[in-house]
DNA sequence: GATGAATGAGACTTCATTCAT
DNA sequence: AATGAATGAAGTCTCATTCAT
């Protein structure tokens, strides 16, 4: 029966990811994961050939949860800053969810240098997911660009590894920064901060701003018609 | 001879850091940092109490590093737009050293989850250190705000926490995908990407840009058009 | 095969017992019981959590052998004055084993000192197997008194303390000192010294001394002249 | 000054006899012996070749605060009745301070096994003070028998056996039972215990008694004049 | 395929002892 | 003679992995 085996499988991973989510992958026992998950220890041998391979698809397998947040993303007839907002507010609402992951991601940084085959297979994977993410999110920029509601003179790869970058700097920063003082480090601290960046992807409304500039000599309207770009 | 025993320390520590950033902490014997470091086994335990508690001080360490890194940001006398130029050129040129070490940063997570004394003494350091660099970063942004090189409606607390962020992002980034395919990851990426970011908090220079977008329509993505990257 | 198991622990057991008692418990390597046991250190530990709980039982497994030492006291048919002459023996009997194995039980000091839980596990069986012996020989002493085997005047508790105390003092001795200057210090030993507390117990003969003590007036004081001796 | 180094070896004896009884021989530490002597742990090695050799001086200092014990026994121009009787009292005065004591002594078994050297020296030590004890408590017998007070029928080596047996028996036994609920575990249990074998070995009150072995033909009279021993 | 008892290499840590100062 | 930092041999215990059932 396939389906028993599959099943197996993912109730194998999701006990790995509990137990080294609470005591970090070295001081998880392979004990405590086949017992959560209500198999032998032997049989977590028949799916996994060590600890580490089945530490490194633990990791991979917390990534693929992730697939779903970006759907808005890849919904191409919307309008391009919809789907941009949209993309934020998925970083946003799952931020708390992958902050808890992303312990699992820098366990895996041990794992690796001591294993290079866990080095590749973990660092290829990422750099795939990070490929996409990059992939999706300048999709949304040349749309903008090219629909004119976002800057033309934006370059696409920088805008897009900073946004990438943001994110994941707050999301570092979570893991041990305290919410109640740096209330950035948070899932609204993403809104905020990717809404300050994507205030500097947008592009100035036609008429008005000019207009205000041609007027107004008071410089001071002025910063807020220039974006933070 | 207290020198010595200062001494003695700096080496152990310079030891931990040297096979920890090698093998990884699990993977690292006290036999081996302590050779390496020329000392006795025992030595070691005279000078920190247990492994975890030589790893923490060995993290911690590291960052005392980077002390000497933010001395721009200090000159309060200086231009703000220099002083933050300045203090992205030092993250710049830091990047590489510091993306070494932050492989240690990144075992601590392991080691912290196991053992709360630990996780206090570093979360503890590290807020210290990112309240530090916080402070200064937002110093020299009043400063600008105030002396008009800056946009007058930047939040400070907003813009601070992203270029943290970026900075740390891109380390992070750096640390599994390839430069020579996310160029990005890298030195230039930082002055890059802050540089970007630099622009969307620079106030527009007084008159002629302003003109220039009364006047021609065009003109007015001219300096648009050279994005910050 | 439940057997096996149980046999297992058992071959532990013997061969701690054989170490322990050879070289003394501080002295015993885990290696060593495990290799004569036939089995590897981790069985061990699969048996027992700790080298103290190890030795807890080995000392208190060798108390089980002296378990079949008190028969005769049981049979409550038997005549008081037999029964209590058995017992007498089988602890003369047995004096050179039990001499041998209170090696085991002296080093127990020293572990009870530092594991308040193996003081309260073996102290607490202690107390039982004394409460056991103690009521044992109560028994007698009272069937005695009853069947006018035994002195009226004796008061049981006394006794018996006193019977159990000769026998461990004289084991105790045997430890250091040399039976064949202190020839007490031995099986015989045993039987002598209980002997002469036997006499003490038992009821001088029917008529003739009664009517010795006729002549004097107070039968009260008629126990009381004769000793224990 | 030789004064000064007589008393620091007795303030490192009484440091040692401290932590020992407190935590065992084997959990003892040098440190603290030196620490709590007031010395450096060098100084301890200027006094005692080895820990080893350190315990088994501070046991036999232990026993020395026991010369006074017997003082009364030696006044051999007081009654053997007091002078028993006095002993008693001293022992049984002494039972909770050398109660704590054997706590040591037990320690030095294990000690034992493994330094032949030890061996002899404590057995040696031990031997004779037991042989002195042993020649006290024989010398107060034949004084007593000799002056009528005591049964002329003692083995003298029988009583003085047993009576030492008992005293060291209760001792052992305090050590793990509850004098709560076995209430002859004490200093009163040591007085009830051997005032019952004293009373065995008085003789009986003059006239009576001897009058009635007198009448009584030998039979009778047998087997008490073939007293246990 | 599943089980879990057995394995044993290897780690951290301790602490008696030394010896330069 | 005193000190106490340094030493390093050696021990307990862990736990990933195996394999007979």
């Amino acid at each position: 029966m396939p389906t028993t085996r599959i099943q197996k499988r993912r109730r194998i991973l999701a006990a790995a990811r509990e137990v080294c989510s609470e005591k970090g992958f070295e001081a998880t026992r392979m004990d405590e994961i086949a017992s959560r998950a209500g198999v032998s220890k032997g049989t977590l041998y028949n799916f996994f050939p060590s600890k580490e391979d089945l530490f490194v698809d633990t990791v991979l397998s917390s990534y693929q949860d992730f697939d779903g947040l970006l759907p808005a993303v890849e919904d191409a007839s919307a309008e391009p800053v919809r789907r941009i907002e949209a993309l934020a507010e998925s970083l946003a609402g799952g931020f708390d969810q992958i902050s808890q992951q992303i312990q699992l991601a820098h366990q895996a940084w041990s794992v690796v240098l001591r294993s290079p085959g866990a080095r590749d297979r973990l660092f290829g994977t990422l750099r795939e997911i990070y490929a996409g993410y990059t992939e999706g999110l300048a999709d949304i920029l040349r749309a903008g660009i090219a629909s004119g509601d976002f800057r033309t003179d934006l370059d696409v790869e920088v805008v897009t590894a900073t946004w990438i970058a943001t994110f994941d700097g707050l999301l570092y920063r979570a893991g041990f920064d305290d919410p109640a003082k740096i209330q950035l480090c948070s899932a609204d601290g993403v809104r905020t901060c990717l809404g300050w960046i994507l205030e500097g992807i947008t592009a100035v409304s036609e008429a008005t701003p000019t207009d205000t500039h041609a007027v107004t000599p008071p410089p001071l309207s002025v910063p807020l018609e220039e974006p933070p770009t």
